[in-house]
DNA sequence: ATAATTTGGTTTATAATCTAAACTACTTTA
DNA sequence: TAAAGTAGTTTAGATTATAAACCAAATTAT
């Protein structure tokens, strides 16, 4: 098994972090998400954008007690998404679990 | 749970490959860990170069057949960062695996 | 012999990306 | 009405990644 591309999306800590909770969530407004990522509000606003952009999250602007709500939900793609970066970067991380073809002979002598 | 920090030297597909890759087999020359990762030279000999400076690889370099050759080592704390790494980024793709402690109230409601 | 090609890399210039600081716009409180 | 707080967005600088260009020596072809 050779390394599966890792979706630079996703390849990402803090666009990583918001998926994931989302997925735990559903739904999440922006200062749920910044206080649970520990991130700066500037940085999330763009991440988020890009999620939204690449149709990862779905993003919906109201009013709530005369405040701006930002609120977010996975969409289907996203967790496609997220699905396959998981199974990618086990290859990096899990090589131990790695299926091993007993009738596979190729040789794994580097040097 | 909170979000552990994803050292940034290993978040990085193609030094991650490295490390997982080195971690198999002890050790490895560049033209293996170039043909197995799919890198370029350049960003390969690029990367080789961090992950030493970082101390978590062993670099030999010596001659053989009159060819110059790189021998790549994983090292006690490269191990040890990565195994890090995969503890931190275990909290971001399986959250479902997370522990939930029947007695931690803290609501889980974001919005 | 010597020119062209191959091996095994390194250096570097540019592009892409990340991030925090600065900013916007509005609301609440003093 | 001035100051401080809420809820974000924009953007400028720094970091990072990557491929193209390069280097030095060895091998092969002419």
């Amino acid at each position: 098994m050779a390394f599966k591309e890792l979706n630079p999306l996703l390849h990402s800590p803090l666009r990583l972090a918001i998926i994931s909770l989302l997925i735990g969530v559903k739904e999440a407004d922006f200062k749920y998400i910044k206080d649970a990522t520990e991130a700066t509000a500037g940085n999330l606003s763009v991440q988020i954008t890009k999620l939204k952009e690449a149709g990862y999250i779905e993003v919906e602007k109201k009013f709530q007690n005369n405040y701006p709500l930002t609120i977010c939900k996975i969409t289907k793609q996203g967790l496609n998404s997220f699905e396959s970066y998981v199974q990618a970067i086990q290859g990096y991380i899990a090589p131990e679990t790695e299926q091993t073809n007993e009738a596979d002979e190729t040789s794994f002598s580097p040097i």
